[in-house]
DNA sequence: CTGTTAGCGCCTTCAG
DNA sequence: CTGAAGGCGCTAACAG
């Protein structure tokens, strides 16, 4: 592998000449350039090696994006994508370079946080933040955490789950709705740690839910009820785990045989309201005649669901482009809380009457 | 920020010692290595600066996947997602990072290509093939080309894209068809060049069409043709660009106006597919008892759309992991052109009689 | 076990 | 305009 060395020795000039002919050709007599230029191309040598640069320059121009799962993830998950359209966009504008680093295990992500050859980092959708916050605080390298709050020295992007989760609960409530159920999010970890947990919970856990995501809109959907007079652990609530198609299937069951007098279900994610759904279809139950389901942020699937979702959508591109705001363009600590809004389709409608409920 | 040498030298001791501490701590006598952590710990140092360690190491464990296209093409393009699954796939196993290079224009990819921190490249559905080829060439990293050919020292992997245009073809015959139009692609640069050319194109065109993809694909349906005694050229040809949905539907519309006999219309991707029947909903033509129509690809929307399409489908994510096996576990050049298969699915039945078609 | 030495490949002062 | 020198931060071979 011929380096800048070897071409400024066989040009017979220094390296920091070699090097100039390249960097800051101007700084070079057009003959010397020429001939250098000539030894360059004979021996095959077409720039600096990025390794080389890289250290002297101490810049990589690439932020580096973690998540709790599998590389694939990145490219699975329309809620991750979205997000990454907007990284996207700041990154062209920029011309950094996106780093996808896996956060399968742990170990991976821990691994990946140290050693990522990265200008900065983001770190997205993970369970144990603490951990993985504190490596990247080691780092020392400018970072990004996405949907949790890291202390006032971590800049961190979130939206505002309580108040979607209370406008879910208005929204049905100004429908008439009085009897809910709840179908929640539990961690990966926590259902790595205890697969068990997939299934209904009790009072206490509500309250000392370590997702943040989820202890906020448990704390919305409670504050929504409340407004109406209505207490949450009067409200049946399963979790189920994110990402796990056939536990939220079995969740989605349990949720309908224990809250069989619920005329509405809130969620927390597309992917739960879809489930809830479809064992809706499997029992016969109609949406919204006899059930209304809302779920949360908005995917294109929830669209085209028979019938469309009703959801509480989150600006997930934007959450993407601030992030990379953050890191390309050096803003300090900063904590950022974007609104979510309600979507009105479909699956949302009065509750039948008492009357109706025992006729179905 | 402090390095290797600052806690050295504090716990006083040599630099490769310390290094060992962290490397190799076997090495090391138990109550140095105490020392020497317990002064990390107190400088914050935790770790080697990946900047330094790549240089020393020459390898980065990553690799580059370029696109033509700005960064969002990875996240929105289902076709590039179901391939970079594949590439996760083999990432994830072999405990590797994806670096996300720029395409948007040719002086961004040859950056990217140049600069790229990685141990090898993927070039993924370029345009100018030969230019970045050379590029990449010249880092003298291992690289794997997508979809095209790049000589007998590059590694590539393709599809049958002859193979599968004959299938479209011969699918139709067999239902009866023998009046076809064809919409082509264009690559993006000569849609650059020449704006002018999304649009009917003459016989010399097919037969020198830059991208090769679009050459195979045009070889196949002559060839397929042929083979039930019919002629290419008597057959109108649409070309509209990738990537380019308003001007993808006007070259539909010009297709429809162009080819208004034709019982079968083939092409040669999903999106392209889905204006057409975007374009014959408007026009109140029933696919698929007016027209038959054939996409190229599979991609989810295909199998939602009305009717759903019948189509080529290509095993996508397979030719990621390829891409991924080639790089990481580092075989010679190579070779692979992978099968394609038709799907058929409601877009394509029997061409109505003519007496059928007078009435309609 | 530990220290010394020698780079990995590059760029950029600083002198001349 | 050009050359010499130093150092980015790290690790591995070698010698003790």
């Amino acid at each position: 592998m011929t380096k800048l060395a070897d071409v400024a020795r066989r040009a017979g000039v220094s390296q920091g000449t070699a090097s100039n002919v390249f960097n800051r050709p101007a700084l070079v007599r057009a003959e010397v350039r020429e001939r250098v230029s000539a030894i360059a191309r004979e021996l095959g040598y077409f720039g600096a090696d990025p390794k080389g640069r890289a250290l002297r320059a101490g810049k990589l121009n690439a932020i580096g994006v973690v998540t709790a799962d599998r590389l694939g993830y990145f490219f699975d998950d329309p809620q991750m994508r979205q997000f990454m359209t907007g990284v996207s966009e700041i990154c062209d504008a920029n011309n950094a370079t996106i780093s996808l680093v896996s956060g399968a295990s742990i170990e991976t992500a821990e691994l990946g946080v140290k050693g990522a050859l990265v200008d900065g980092l983001i770190l997205h959708c993970l369970d144990d933040t603490a951990r993985l916050t504190e490596i990247a605080k080691q780092r020392r390298l400018p970072f990004v955490v996405i949907d949790f709050d890291a202390g006032a020295d971590v800049s961190s992007i979130r939206i505002d789950d309580r108040e979607g989760a209370r406008l879910a609960i208005r929204h049905l409530v100004g429908l008439g709705h009085r009897r809910f159920a709840i179908l929640s999010l539990i961690t990966q970890e926590a259902y790595r740690d205890d697969p068990a947990s997939a299934g209904p919970v009790d009072r206490d856990w509500r309250t000392s839910a370590r997702f943040a995501v989820t202890r906020e809109r448990l704390l919305g959907f409670a504050e929504g009820l409340a407004e109406a007079g209505l207490d949450i652990d009067d409200m049946p609530i399963i979790q189920a785990p994110f990402k796990d198609a056939e536990r939220t299937d079995t969740a989605a069951a349990i949720l309908f045989d224990q809250a069989p007098q619920a005329t509405a279900i809130v969620t927390m994610s597309a992917l739960h309201a879809l489930a809830v759904v479809k064992e809706a279809h499997r029992r016969g139950i109609d949406i919204p005649r006899a059930l209304s389901v809302v779920a949360f942020d908005d995917v294109p699937a929830l669209e085209t669901s028979d019938p469309p979702l009703t959801t509480i959508a989150q600006p997930s591109v934007e959450k993407g482009r601030l992030a990379g705001r953050v890191l390309l363009e050096g803003t300090a600590p900063w904590h950022v809380s974007l609104p979510v809004s309600l979507v009105v389709r479909q699956s949302s409608a009065p509750p039948p009457s008492d009357a109706q409920r025992k006729k179905g």
